[in-house]
DNA sequence: GGCCTACTGCAACTTGTTCGCAATAGCGTG
DNA sequence: CACGCTATTGCGAACAAGTTGCAGTAGGCC
């Protein structure tokens, strides 16, 4: 599977045509909302975001459209909380930092991945794809005084 | 791939009493379950074993018990897929492989997982706490044939 | 053995996500 | 630009995981 490297500027409707999807209003607001914020949004939130622009589109049109744009590499799906959350695709190199005070998630990028996968095909029999690292911790935001 | 040896004997009866919690046949059957089988299981999974030995196990009593079981520290909870797994803790430097063909989940130990704990003390403001690495892929025992 | 109350079973509820289907709107064509 | 084919949508209903309030039960200390 060819590396996808870029981080921003992703052509929506060249990306959907050339895989023979048409471009309807329901992808592309859910395509704004999502490469706006860079963060991690679960689909109701994103749902809700969209709302503000076209009332009229439906949940279910955002689940699937997300679903598509998983489909085609254009966004990537967390499991890090109680619903899954979507943001616009980045290579495995960044890795999340989920703040546990603040539920906050910072992207960190780091050539410790790319050892990692090669340290696993040599040392196992397991081909790796895509690597997902999550490190719960405190962000810099959040001073270290309560206790949960 | 050799399941990972799982950690420490734990004495359940122990480490419930010591924190002012009770022993009883729910919890006890919920922890034999988890700790006879090293997977990954899903709530619904472990109350369906639970009820190969206790039917009259409520559903609910297993949630409560697993919640427990994680204040507790006894067990991890992990959500790679649609629903959150539990398996028995483990500490971090232990990642898991999860195989997209069979969903197998295996264990691998790896020091480049305390490295990067250190690496982000080093190069963030993030203080660290869990570090939960998931690597997509396909297992050994899952031929490279069929590409989705 | 008995009492107190931490647990449990139950059933109803919440919330995220999916599905079937009729209506609609992209988009290639004439 | 109008037309028609069909991929998509909106809608409501259906699911599934997980949670909660409450009345009854069973641990464990006396």
């Amino acid at each position: 599977m060819a590396p996808r490297a870029y981080a921003v500027a992703v052509d929506l409707e060249f990306e959907l045509r050339s895989h023979g999807h048409r471009v309807t209003t329901a992808r592309r607001v859910v395509w704004d909302v999502l490469s706006a914020t860079g963060e991690h949004l679960t689909a109701p939130a994103i749902t809700s975001r969209v709302h503000v622009v076209d009332p009229s589109i439906n949940g279910a049109s955002v689940y699937r459209a997300l679903t598509l744009f998983a489909e085609l590499g254009l966004v990537r799906e967390s499991r890090y909380e109680d619903a899954s959350t979507w943001e616009p695709f980045h290579d495995d190199a960044a890795i999340h930092l989920v703040c546990s005070e603040c539920s906050r998630v910072i992207h960190h990028d780091t050539e410790l991945v790319p050892r990692l996968r090669r340290a696993i095909q040599v040392a196992t029999d397991f081909a790796p794809d895509e690597i997902d690292v999550r490190v719960l911790g405190r962000c810099g935001h959040c001073p270290a005084e309560s206790w949960t």
